[in-house]
RNA sequence: GGGUGGCUAGCUCAGUUGGUUAGAGCGCUUCCCUUACAAGGAAGAAGUCAGGGGUUCGAGUCCCUUGCCACCCA
């Protein structure tokens, strides 16, 4: 205690000092438990684009407490840090950046490119990083990654190329995902649909011969790729033209008309065109019809030769002006307003195009079964685990993974092509020379890798996988993976994947899935609504430790959170008051001499009810904090810390800290040290800054507070009577507030009361003191058996013990009968309800023997309580 | 079409082995600058836990069902 305690905690300034203290003496790292058992999380890592949002404040929040509290509880916590190369997302940017100077990426070449790209990396890619410090991301920064390293990228090409030995990765035509405005394929998962206001144009298809097929369609340019009609084989309208041909409007290629009972009689025209060439669930039914596959357009989304007289038109001025024709030509019916699912890009934003396209895959199948198989016999666990569902009905409806993007940066795929035989080489080292004809003219494939292809190897890559490293046999498999549960695919599933078929070891044992948060009212936090709450202005307005209190008691696993700023405000204020507490502590310690523990045995009952409800609230954190519930722990710590200690304990401890009883200050001191102590261990993961820095102004040790020992529940300060008895005090002083306030007594006068202390003469006896601090009250006289309450006065009941306040001159006689009619109610209903759960013999036969006894004991208080509440308004009846 | 979740006080949300009269914050009413704290303290009003059915001595909590709202996959 040399050091002054400010009036209040200055988050700004403390929060950067301490960091830095943390981490230059290498607390993050988990060398500082050399021996002990490890606990590993790798980071989510945020896209090198990235600015901070609240996603990334999320996962720091969850990810960071987790770290803390294991490595409190002594484990060899490391949290490996990185960020990612976002192939499309970085490649957008520095495109930009390129037409601002007035050149383009093809102009300057893919190697220029590439240099400009990691310039513009080592520039802003740092960003998010010193983003998430300020966080209080506890992260081992000498063990940072990036999934562009020499060491990630050799693991890329390792997974690569051992998928393609396996024969697990093949190249070929197929339908894809087109991006027209990225120019490049797309994965299922990169495409999002959205609703949208379109229309259906329904018009016959002409049958050779005569007769016509009404159909109907949300893309006439693709009639042009028709390669066939379909028809239900049942469907008496059309049976007859089963086997016959079609004409494709306007270019008059023939096509058949096939049977097939996929489908649907009832929908449109009961009748499908059928375009293999540019739509998923048409491409399945070309490949069971072997029915030609008709390409109609270019990479740019234009038409191209196999449209006719449309070659060349833009896909949407086609539509127009293909459906102009054919109503010239009368081959239209109708078109109707009709809301379709419309497929976008997940970057761009723009219209995706089905089309085939050479690309890489990778057959996937047998990966998920394994994985499949790792969730499904408990050896990864999700939480919260309604997301196994989730897991599997995604991994058992898998589709193999288009893999390459026609982008530059990203990992190139390990491919040679020869130029003189043409064969194909697959290779970790590049080649060279062919290794089929020794030429040396081999160029390498032009795609690079998917993104998520290299941070599906994240959690072992980052450790230095394929070396079997130190960290890799120290540290993997990793602990805990928390992210959102948004990417449960896209990242989640494959690093389960390509753990289990490339290390064969699940790559952790838990997957915590949190949820995304919202603005208020429940809408996603978008910049075009203007509601985006950035953390950094959070942080910046009340600090670190409130968004994270916020963020970590406000939201449970896999649901998504509203973020209000309300809520932040209490968190902030919630900081304050664990400060001003802490302070008021801090300010009685002069001449205090720090002992190990409260002594039970020189305890009073204030004392002993405080010290077992903390006693109770770090098992209870304990249970919670065992099954990922850090949230309803965080509010049980704050509700204890605020509603319980400063509300009562601390008002209390006045009493002995001023008394002038030297004994009873030091026992109280010890309460009061000892359960800040434990409390800010507790708090800590939650609210890292705020609860170092008051530790070091308490008689807590030398050693910092992110190296204290997590708190066990101490079965000494167990006191069930304490916590029985100490709340009736509570219950009186609160009854005598409440009719102070009825009855409009100035707080600040002085007033006395006469109490019939019932079967806890001596309890009232000896803590009556406590009256005169809590309600006012100055006199207390106990009632015995040959006085009688005074007639002019208010009568609080509480178990079997009566305060009567004798407020001579407010007192209205008719109106405490009313108070105490009400009160004789309550009590009536709340001793029926007692009285019939316990004359059923089921009841107490089948409950268990505490939950019968606790009823038991409220019926008796209830009845203390209605008797004594009887014989006042007897007495006052006369 | 298949799947998952939500519906609790005016608003934002908790409530996980089923067991006190269902809680908190904000907002609202009344009062108080009491020597840790007005970012505070005291007292108070406010909910048929979406509707219906079931299991159970006992259901916000488990099961079935209806409705509405989200989200995911095709």
């Amino acid at each position: 205690m040399t050091q002054e305690m400010p009036k209040t905690f200055d988050y700004t300034e403390a929060e950067s000092r301490l960091y830095q203290f943390w981490e230059t003496n290498g607390w993050f790292k988990p060398e500082v438990h050399p021996d002990a058992e490890p606990f590993v999380i790798s980071i989510p890592p945020p896209n090198v684009t990235g600015a901070l949002h609240n996603g990334h404040a999320m996962f720091v929040s969850l990810e960071d407490l987790m770290i803390r509290y294991e490595r409190m509880r002594g484990k060899a916590a490391l949290w490996v840090p990185g960020s990612d190369h976002a192939g499309i997302a970085t490649q957008l940017q520095v495109e930009k950046l390129l037409r601002e100077e007035g050149t383009s990426r093809e102009a300057v070449g893919r190697e220029e490119f590439l240099r400009r790209t990691w310039e513009w990396k080592h520039k802003y890619g740092g960003r998010i990083v010193e983003q998430l410090r300020g966080l209080g991301a506890s992260c081992d920064w000498d063990r940072e990654r990036f999934t562009l390293d020499d060491g990630l990228s050799r693991a890329v090409r390792e997974a690569f190329v051992t998928l393609w030995e396996q024969g697990l990765i093949y190249r070929g035509p197929r339908l894809i995902n087109w991006s027209p405005g990225l120019q490049t394929a797309v994965s299922d998962l990169e495409v999002e649909r959205s609703e949208e206001q379109g229309h259906l144009y329904y018009f016959n298809y002409p049958v050779e011969g005569g007769g016509v097929i009404p159909v109907a369609t949300t893309r006439p340019e693709t009639i042009l790729g028709d390669t066939a009609v379909a028809v239900h084989p049942d469907d008496d309208r059309y049976r007859d033209y089963i086997g016959k041909n079609c004409l494709v409007p306007m270019l008059n290629r023939p096509i058949p008309v096939i049977a097939d009972e996929y489908v649907d009689r009832e929908f449109g025209t009961g009748a499908l065109k059928i375009t293999p060439g540019h739509d998923p669930n048409d491409y399945e039914i070309g490949e069971r019809h072997n029915l030609a596959l008709i390409n109609i357009m270019n990479k740019d989304a234009s038409l191209n030769e196999n449209a006719g007289a449309y070659a060349g038109l833009d896909r949407f001025e086609a539509r127009k002006k293909l459906w102009t024709d054919m109503e010239a030509a009368g081959m239209t019916i109708r078109v109707e307003p009709y809301t379709h699912a419309v497929p976008r890009s997940q970057r761009g934003g723009e219209i995706v195009e089905p089309l085939v396209s050479t690309q890489w895959f990778v057959k996937i199948q047998p990966l998920a079964e394994k994985a499949v198989a790792a969730v499904r016999d408990g050896r990864i666990r999700i939480v919260p685990d309604h997301f196994e569902k989730v897991y599997f009905n995604w991994m058992e409806n898998i589709q193999d993974w288009c893999i390459s993007r026609q982008l530059w940066w990203g990992h190139r795929i390990p491919a040679w092509h020869c130029a003189d035989c043409g064969e194909m080489i697959v290779a970790r080292e590049d080649p060279t020379g062919c290794a089929h004809c020794g030429s040396a003219k081999l160029h390498q494939e032009n795609d690079v890798l998917d993104t998520w292809f290299s941070s599906g190897l994240w959690p072992f890559s980052t450790l230095g996988w394929p070396d079997d490293t130190p960290d890799m046999q120290r540290y993997f498999p990793t602990s805990v993976m928390e992210t959102g549960y948004d990417i449960l695919f896209f990242w989640v599933a494959r690093m389960i994947m390509s753990s289990l078929w490339f290390l064969d070891e699940i790559p952790f044992h838990t997957v915590y899935l949190h949820g995304l948060v919202r603005a208020e009212g429940g809408k996603k936090m978008s910049k075009s609504y203007g509601n985006v709450a950035d953390p950094l202005d959070i942080v910046a307005k009340y600090g670190t430790d409130a968004l994270r209190l916020t963020l970590l008691t406000g939201s449970s696993p896999g649901n998504d959170m509203n973020l209000a700023e309300s809520r932040i405000e209490y968190s902030r204020n919630f900081g304050n008051k664990l400060w001003q507490m802490s302070r008021f502590v801090w300010s009685n310690l002069e001449g205090y001499t720090p002992r190990a523990e409260p002594d039970t045995a020189a305890l009073d009952l204030p004392s002993r009810w405080i010290l077992s409800r903390l006693t109770t609230l770090t098992a209870n954190t304990q249970r919670l904090f065992d099954t990922y519930q850090y949230s309803e722990a965080g509010r049980q710590i704050i509700d204890f810390l605020w509603s319980e200690f400063a509300d009562w304990y601390v008002e209390i401890s006045k009493n002995a800290l001023y008394g002038g009883d030297a004994g009873a200050r030091a026992h109280t001191l010890d309460v009061l040290v000892y359960v800040l102590n434990i409390s800010l261990r507790l708090l800590h993961p939650y609210i890292p800054y705020i609860t170092e820095e008051i530790w070091s102004y308490l008689p807590t040790g030398n050693s910092p507070l992110i190296l204290a020992a997590w708190p066990e529940a101490n079965p000494a300060y167990e006191d069930a009577a304490a916590e029985a008895t100490f709340p009736i005090l509570i219950d009186l002083v609160r009854g005598i507030r409440n009719a102070r306030a009825e009855y409009g007594v100035e707080p600040s006068r002085r007033i006395s009361a006469v109490i019939d202390g019932g079967t806890r003469r001596a309890l009232l006896d000896e803590y009556q003191d406590l009256f005169a601090r809590l309600c006012n009250v100055h006199q207390i006289t106990l009632l015995d058996d040959s006085t009688n309450p005074p007639e002019q006065a208010a009568a609080v009941v509480a178990a079997d013990m009566t305060a009567y306040l004798p407020l001579a001159d407010l007192v209205d006689l008719d109106a405490e009968r009313k108070r105490l009619t009400g009160e004789l109610e309550n009590l009536d209903q709340q001793i029926k309800r007692t009285h019939g759960l316990l004359s059923n013999d089921s009841f107490v036969s089948k409950a268990k023997p505490d939950v019968v006894q606790r009823e038991r004991d409220k019926l008796e208080s209830l009845t203390a309580s209605r008797h004594a509440v009887e014989e006042r308004l007897a007495a006052l009846a006369n």
